[in-house]
DNA sequence: AAATCGTGGGA
DNA sequence: TTCCCAAGATT
């Protein structure tokens, strides 16, 4: 683009803006804490679901010092359901390394604001743009989607170089005055206009600017060559009750898949031995071996299969039926603990715990 | 640098 | 069913 239309593609657009662009909570004010959990809380998630998770978060940690106060079960209950619980546990690291190294101010520019956990080149970006007012992109899905179509541009975005390709093309098109809103521009196009399958072209501002549009080749663009491909995994859920009547709840370790959440004692199918035993008899074993637990009436409850897929896994859950023999039985080598039914939402639920609880009817009335 | 990390929705 | 996508970061 030549400079004389770029002065028009930025005014073009930035007035599209200022009478399109959605009410969201987050754009009340330029405040960077609301503007940083905003751009968590919408990493690979779309805004409709963001809404109430925002509200509520907002509403109990007003702030940063309250957010680096909070306790471990509070977050994750404010964050439960919403996925990527990492992110709810960086934030919270993140607030005390604001606190601790940064008097508590945001550092205001997009290099400095990568040093802190959880902030990665996108969040940077959006948060130095949108409350700074700083002249940097904010190169997210939508970025990709947007600039590669207006300039058919055929870097692939599979590539991990995609991101500084983009920034690199984005710069020169940042009107100076106003980043911010541009980079929110083209979010809301992205979300509404510009969008994946079947964009709205005939409606877009920037149209007359769009090469793709031009030559009718939208949809070729962006290029994406990676497919993920699930891997399928049959596990076994056990319901395990005690003496008192109490379930067996298994917590999960802090990194990883669900990292730091509960949920039902779960046993990979594949690391049990059924060749030479019956199903049941291999799950009895394998908890008195890795355990040292010693389960009695081990069954098949013969429920609906519990199906839940997550990006890289497919997850084919059965559910069994057990009880613990002694009722002095020592849990020491389970890492968890018995709950009572009633209890049994007061840590943080993920959506595929609350799933193997509704299947096995243990849902809170 | 490729794999890992959730969930809900749409075609 | 199955696949892909939605305001990515971390290791």
């Amino acid at each position: 683009m030549n400079p004389n239309d770029v002065a028009a593609f930025q005014t073009t657009f930035l007035t599209w803006y200022d009478t399109n662009k959605r009410d969201l909570p987050w754009r009340q004010n330029h405040d960077p804490y609301l503007v940083w959990l905003s751009e968590v809380m919408l990493q690979q998630t779309q805004v409709q679901t963001v809404l109430p998770y925002f509200q509520r978060f907002t509403q109990a940690l007003p702030n940063l010092t309250a957010l680096a106060q909070v306790d471990e079960t509070q977050l994750l209950k404010l964050w439960e359901g919403l996925g990527y619980y990492s992110r709810a546990r960086n934030l919270k690291k993140a607030a005390q390394q604001l606190l601790a190294d940064y008097d508590g101010q945001f550092p205001t520019t997009a290099a400095e604001l990568e040093n802190i956990i959880g902030i990665g080149p996108y969040t940077a970006g959006a948060i130095a743009s949108i409350a700074f007012q700083q002249v940097v992109p904010a190169v997210d899905g939508n970025a990709y989607r947007v600039f590669s179509r207006l300039l058919a541009d055929d870097f692939d975005i599979s590539q991990s170089k995609a991101r500084p390709h983009f920034a690199q093309v984005i710069q020169p098109l940042l009107p100076p005055q106003r980043p911010g809103d541009f980079n929110q521009a083209v979010m809301d196009l992205g979300a509404s206009i510009c969008t994946t399958k079947d964009p709205a072209c005939l409606l877009c501002p920037i149209q007359a600017y769009c090469t793709s549009y031009q030559t009718g080749t939208q949809l070729d663009f962006p290029v994406k060559t990676k497919k993920i491909r699930q891997k399928k995994v049959q596990l076994i859920a056990l319901v395990i009750q005690n003496a008192q009547g109490a379930y067996l709840l298994q917590q999960r370790p802090e990194q990883g898949l669900l990292g730091g959440l509960t949920t039902l004692p779960l046993v990979d199918l594949s690391d049990l031995d059924v060749t030479e035993q019956t199903l049941p008899q291999a799950l009895q074993t394998y908890f008195a071996h890795n355990y040292n637990l010693a389960l009695t009436q081990v069954q098949d409850l013969k429920l609906k299969p519990v199906v839940h897929v997550f990006t890289h896994l497919h997850w084919t859950i059965h559910l069994f039926g057990a009880k613990l023999g002694d009722p002095q039985a020592d849990v020491a080598y389970f890492p968890g603990y018995f709950v009572p039914k009633a209890r049994l939402g007061d840590q943080a639920q993920a959506t595929l715990q609350k799933k193997l609880l509704k299947r096995a009817d243990l849902s809170k009335k």
